[in-house]
DNA sequence: TCGGGAATGTACACTTATGTCAATCGGCAA
DNA sequence: TTGCCGATTGACATAAGTGTACATTCCCGA
């Protein structure tokens, strides 16, 4: 796999250490995200980290807020997007589990994995995870669910998809579509039409 | 919290160190699982674990032959276990999800995160899941689903108890158990009967 | 009671990480 | 050209971890 990061120009700079730490974060977990090891990825010196970050915290903190600002915001928002009906709305939800800049999957696991070892980001995690359900039974009660039956049926969307994450593996798009019709039948109890489906293809460049 | 290992006796010996071993990872993740660490929890010195295990490797080795053996022969025992309808089924897997000597979900938790910084221990992971999600789907396709649906009604079933403990959520059972009925309705795509769901609350110990 | 293996401890050598400091480089503007 | 400031560096001090070699203690059975 190539680093993002080619050697044009920002070497220095906080974005270029925190895209590193991200590399790391993502491929080998908090612990990996050491500024030794960065500095070599980075070819500088360790030191030159000093300059940009006050201690190896304050770079943790800034790749806690890309996280938080980046997954659930796009998420709460595919929810509330414009839909006919519920399969439809599901369907806009899908998007985030396919679309990796609307929700950074491998991004959510590690953080989800670095939350056993801290509280601090435990916290955010539960959070965020608070703030996503609240949003995703608002849709269903839209669609006329009561209170009761939107909590357990977001529930079974969102832990799905998170479940899906934490499985970590590594599936074919191919594959991944053809279950969908199967997963919006079983979470809104109703087949979805089949323009509702060639639109979400499309969206995706899939031909159904 | 009160440590599970009492002064009583065996301080030497592998199920010591093992013992806290399992208690560093579950509470802060493998970085933690140190030699040093865990000696001053058992109050020994450093290197009298060299008697016991070869290294630090030998330690973490033994560890998941634990967690293979618990977590992963259990579940699968209750897709199988006897049931006259898919909902009883359903509820007969639901008893690892509240049972700890069934499922331990914190371990569970903390070897999927583990699988993050180390391949040998993703391909464990991925290993179980599979095992799991076949029993699950040979379950769905006893009471009449074909392969397709099975599959991923099982996935559901499934993924959503993984998301739930990568929420990491410290739920009060009464809650918990509030939701079942929903969720088996989601789940099997049928309502449970009233003898079925008391037969489950009282297996454990809850007044409907 | 005494010899020997099981169990533990002390000392050492090594590695990888962190953070501070003072020195320096390099380009650009006055 | 010089001077400055943003960026970078190496040397230092410290901490936490690993594993090995060797000494020591404890306890049990002959």
């Amino acid at each position: 796999m190539e680093s993002a990061l080619g050697d044009s120009g920002w070497r220095g700079s906080p974005e270029g250490w925190l895209e590193a730490a991200y590399e790391a974060l993502l491929e080998s977990g908090v612990d990996s995200v050491k500024i030794l090891p960065l500095a070599k990825k980075l070819n500088l010196s360790r030191t030159s980290f000093y300059w940009f970050f006050k201690d190896r915290e304050e770079l943790l903190d800034a790749l806690i807020a890309r996280w938080r600002e980046k997954n659930t915001g796009n998420l709460v928002k595919r929810t509330e997007a414009y839909a006919e009906s519920l399969a439809e709305a599901m369907l806009n939800v899908f998007d985030c589990w396919l679309d990796k800049t609307l929700f950074d999957s491998q991004f959510e696991f590690a953080v989800r994995s670095w939350a056993l070892q801290s509280p601090e980001i435990l916290a955010e995690v539960q959070q965020a995870d608070q703030l996503r359900l609240e949003a995703l039974t608002r849709m269903f009660m839209r669609f006329g669910f009561d209170e009761a039956s939107a909590d357990v049926r977001a529930r079974t969307t969102y832990l799905v998809q998170i479940g899906y994450i934490s499985m970590q593996s590594r599936e074919d798009v191919a594959l991944r579509m053809k279950r969908i019709p199967e997963y919006i039948a079983i979470y809104t109890g109703q087949v979805p039409q089949q323009r509702e489906l060639d639109r979400f293809f499309a969206r995706h460049g899939h031909n159904a």
